[in-house]
DNA sequence: TATGAATGAGGGTTCATTCAT
DNA sequence: GATGAATGAACCCTCATTCAT
């Protein structure tokens, strides 16, 4: 799974063919017909595996009873952690989102991602702190911006250092909060 | 082209065939290769002209004498409006900007268009009224989330009316202004 | 024709397009099905049609009552005027006298020039000046190396010069004449 | 190997599709790419493979010490030798040593295969055995008559017994010889 | 259980042929 | 009569998938 993560991030899904997989596995081709139906199932497996992990790694100590800004804070810093361990994965998941041979169970996994984000933005609008857009286009606007920048940092044009991070969190918080 | 790029923008290059770009075309298969050269070509062409398109649009009345906030306002007006004409256009830019059958004139048209945001944005930082981001970063934000918002767009998820896109440019204005 | 004939002559006749052959005659494509219903008919017409002028060319005043090497000098010295005079024509045939494009009546016009010689050959075994083999060895002998030689002379490894075609003419007609 | 060899024989590389040998070899289409990179490469292993052969059938048990005469029957020896096992093979060469398809290295093995010839003509002719034709003149000779009988055999309108093969051995010694 | 040779459907592309102009 | 854009069958080739070992 790790070969073909790498393999459809660089290359793209299409682009990737099962003897590239097996070979940079060190399995046969066939072997990897044991463990999955098809390619295309080898594909929703990885897609729904990481986005299940990046949810769980936002809720992972989500914390419910603190202020909106530190929610915020946790789920920045839960999506700079995932991006850390797992940029392939980011990536992959960034330019697979919409792709032809996701299943309606991979669309659901990645709805459950942005969930959190709408619980968020919804509670956050509740209590004025939040701009009164639609959940949908602050969500757009947090993880669009995100990936893209995420995009920078895979091609080595941006150095994820502290005080950036702090910088963009700072961005990204003046894009949603609701400014008095 | 506008077939080509339709379905280039649903299934992306890879999963698109010739076949099926003629067929939707209502031509012969044969047909297409009188006007490209080949596949690739046909996907350079069209990833081209419609940057260049974006670029113009944006280049197209350029307030250069007035505030940094009314020259983001042109360009996040230019935004619309180009996504409003060629609205397949722009996600088929966005999941195609690093793909491996584009040329290098390709990618250099694309420099092109990041480059006018880059010059908005360095000016902004001059004049003390952009964040100290670096221009790449605040070009990801802005770019990142727009692209975003407009795939919730074209799938129906939000409707970009006036209020909407007012209340999206103020978000995006407040995520790279500098908060005094 | 003659167009067609210099293509499929210097890259055969399955690697020659029509719209080839249309550009070098200076006419549309489409010109070409008004005077030939399709491109085997094409080829065999050529074919044929320069099988028959090296026929008659060896016909033309053939000396029937003259000895027989004279005879075979005539013969010689048609195949060279031919040559010189088509030099496409007889490597074109050379190559593609088997070819799988060819009609029956091709073949039937191909035996008729081999005829010549076989008749030619079957009086000089009457009258024991020809070596006693099989008339189809003869002419295969004769018209086998005279071609190889063309070819030689096609790509400019050999020069006709008066000396050469007199040498050459004398191996003929040592190959076959009946040495007492 | 074998199939292709027997098809472009009998229809030339042009007209034989990677179909018919994999029809004809008994196995799928996809297979032939497994051992051969793609058509071309097939073309000039087969080439050459057979180019090879020939001339290691020459070269084995060449009697450099002997006569000309007797050389000339060890070239004209191994030449039927290898026509009877390979008969497709030379007619295969004789079809296609100038064909597009071909190498560099196709082209070379061609000309070591023309070297030998042309090293027993120049040592012929040193010792005034051999007429003073151009090398290259008297290799086209008995090479393209040689050829050009083969082809009759294997049409079956020549049967290559003992007494024929004698005497079309003497018919080209005379073509080559020099009478005294 | 693991393999990788074999398969053949299907992709990109070419080109003989047609036909509206 | 001449044209050449359009066509689609058929080419070469790739690769997901199978299955004998």
């Amino acid at each position: 799974m790790s070969s073909a993560l790498e393999l459809f991030a660089e290359r793209g899904y299409d682009a990737t063919t099962i003897p590239m997989i097996a070979s940079k596995a060190g399995v046969g081709a066939g072997t990897i017909y044991r463990y999955f139906e098809n390619k295309e199932v080898l594909g929703n497996k990885i897609f729904q595996g990481y986005v299940d992990i990046f949810t769980a790694t936002i809720k992972n100590g989500f914390p419910h009873e603190d202020s909106i800004r530190n929610q915020f804070h946790h789920i920045f810093k839960s999506m700079v952690h995932f991006t850390v361990k797992q940029d392939q994965a980011l990536y992959f998941i960034k330019i697979h989102s919409g792709a032809h041979f996701l299943h309606e169970e991979s669309h659901i996994s990645f709805q459950g991602l942005l969930n959190i984000f709408k619980n968020f933005f919804d509670s956050g609008k509740e209590r004025k702190e939040i701009k009164e857009l639609p959940s949908s286009a602050l969500i757009a606007i947090i993880y669009g911006a995100f990936l893209e920048l995420q995009r920078l940092v895979r091609i080595g044009e941006l150095v994820p250092e502290a005080k950036l991070l702090e910088d963009v969190e700072e961005s990204f918080w003046d894009a949603v909060r609701l400014h008095i």
